[in-house]
This record gives structure tokens, C-alpha cells and sequence, in this order.
DNA sequence: TATAAATAGTTGCACATGCAAATACAACGC
DNA sequence: GCGTTGTATTTGCATGTGCAACTATTTATA
């Protein structure tokens, strides 16, 4: 076996590596969220991301690339969100066939209620991976990702 | 802002990078994988966990956890499989609660032309990640986890 | 031995997702 | 101006998923 396959098995183990951390994290997400506020991670995901653009509308393309979902999942995701009252879509003006979203005072007080519930999990599993030898470099760099833009 | 909240932050933005990242390389090895072989990223983890056990069967549950997938879930996908003819259900004799899987010779063949494929794809993708700076150091990571035990 | 508790796997059901087709609008070329 | 091409979003449909309830078997307890 020579270097270029073990090449090929370090990236397998690590593609393996990555999609564990993966799997870990979000079902932690999940649970916690849906259990105190009947928040998914992808519906919580749209609101953190909604809520980022700070009083600011984003279209529904934006946030299928926020989500990773593809545009008939967006809509029906912003579609319960909407039911819900959480979010408000908006008819722009300049390009008719652009829809924004928004969140209502609602959706920000029901995200203002989730962050720390989301932040406390994710530092509770990520202590945990942190433990798992076969996961901590992963978890290591996770925590060195270039710092978010200054808010 | 304190010290304490920009650590919530850089976690937040680091699950942002690894759910990116993770959503990234699972589209393009799931288009890689239909177009050339019909299975799906899932299909082939369980290919790829029942041949690195190389002969040895596995219970429902250990490939449950291999795949990331519920109870439920694995046996549907067992049967997809079964059905297609590239693993077998074995009852074992000793808990017969217990249910082994095991690929057969056309499971074993197909994954072996899946593979290169599967590496390829991982290869691909992991390269044009490297080259976006928020993802490159995630894509460190992911390289140097422990190599897999020796086979 | 009999009964209860735990474990492995399967099924009913509701639901979120992706793909492809449809609709509505914008932008370009003539 | 008018048709063509491209883009944004939505809907029909098929499918994969998780949860909870169920069956079969093992293990523990009295």
C-alpha cells in the first residue's frame, strides 16, 4: 500500500470523523431544542440566520444556502414559520419574483429564548466529543475557525 | 462583550463551518454515487462498514450506528439492500433476537467499483473546500484525525 | 420454574425533503 | 415592441426518516 492510498484512507477516516461530529452535535440540537421551545435545528438555523441580518430582509435563496436546503424545502420550512408567526414573507417591490422574509417580534423573542439553550448544548456536546480521542482534533478545530465578522 | 461570549460565538461559528462543510461534501459524493452506481451516501457507508469487516457479518444496531440512522431506519435500508441483492439477513443461532447482516459477492462487487468513485468525489471536494478560507482549517482537521487500526 | 424486566428488530404513521414541472416575472436580442 | 431565454418561487409526487407501539427472545428475580 503505498502513499497515495494511504492518502485515500486518511481523508475516508475523516470524512467518517467529520459526519460522527456531525451527527453528534445535531441530534444534541435537536433534542434540546425541540424540547423547550418546538424548534428544529434547520427552523432554529433560519431564525439565528434571519436574526443575523439584524432588522434586515434576506430572500429565500439566501436562506436555502444559510440552511443548506434546496428551494422547495425553503419554502415550505418559511411556510411553517410563517403559520407559526414567527416570520413574515414581504413582496419586494424592485424584482417581483424575489420574496423576503422577516422575522416578526415574536419569531425574535422565541430565537432570544432559544440561543442559550442552543449555546448550552453545543458546549456540552462539544465537551463531550472533546473527550472521544478519535474526535477532539475535529472539535480542536472547530473552535479555530476564522472569528465571525464584528457585529 | 466579554470573553466568555465571544467563546459562545466562536462555537456557534465553528458548527456553522462544520455544518457547511459536512452539507458540502455529502452533496457532491450523493451526486457522485447516483450517477455512476445507484446508491446513496448512506447505502454506501453501509457497503463500506460491512466490507471493512471484511467477511464478518454485523448486528442491525452496530450498522445503525455506523450509518448515523435510527432502529427503524437501518432496517428499511437493509431491506432496500437485501432487496437489490448486495447483503443478506442472518439469523443467528445464539441470540435469536439478533439478526446479522453480510454482503453478498454482487454487494462486495459493486462496492468495490463505488469505491474509487466514493475517493474520488471525496477528493474533489475536499480540494475546492481547502481553497475557501473559512473552510481550510476544518479541512486540516480532517486530515489529520487518527489513521484508521492497520488492516 | 414462573414472572417480570430488558433488549433486538420490525411496522404504522406522520412529516420533511428533493426532483421535476409549473408559474410569474425580468432581461436580453432583434 | 416582442419573443426568447434565464431566474425566483411554488406545487405534485415519491421517498427516506424518526417516534411510538408491537412482537419475539433473552436475562434477572423471586
Amino acid at each position: 500500500m503505498g502513499i497515495a492510498d494511504d492518502a485515500v484512507e486518511v481523508r475516508a477516516q475523516g470524512w467518517r470523523t467529520l459526519a460522527a461530529l456531525h451527527g453528534l452535535i445535531e441530534a444534541e440540537l435537536e433534542r434540546a431544542l425541540a424540547a423547550s421551545v418546538g424548534l428544529s435545528v434547520v427552523e432554529y438555523t433560519v431564525l439565528d440566520a434571519l436574526s443575523r441580518q439584524d432588522g434586515w430582509h434576506m430572500r429565500m435563496q439566501q436562506l436555502a444556502r444559510a440552511a443548506a436546503l434546496s428551494a422547495s424545502a425553503t419554502t415550505r420550512l418559511v411556510t411553517r414559520l410563517e403559520e407559526r408567526a414567527l416570520l413574515t414573507r414581504i413582496l419586494c417591490a424592485d424584482d417581483r419574483r424575489g420574496i423576503y422574509t422577516e422575522l416578526t417580534a415574536a419569531g425574535r423573542a422565541l430565537y432570544e429564548r432559544a440561543r442559550p439553550i442552543h449555546d448550552e448544548a453545543l458546549e456540552r456536546v462539544l465537551s463531550d466529543a472533546a473527550e472521544q480521542p478519535e474526535l477532539a482534533p475535529m472539535v480542536d478545530a472547530l473552535h479555530a475557525v476564522a472569528p465571525a465578522p464584528a457585529r
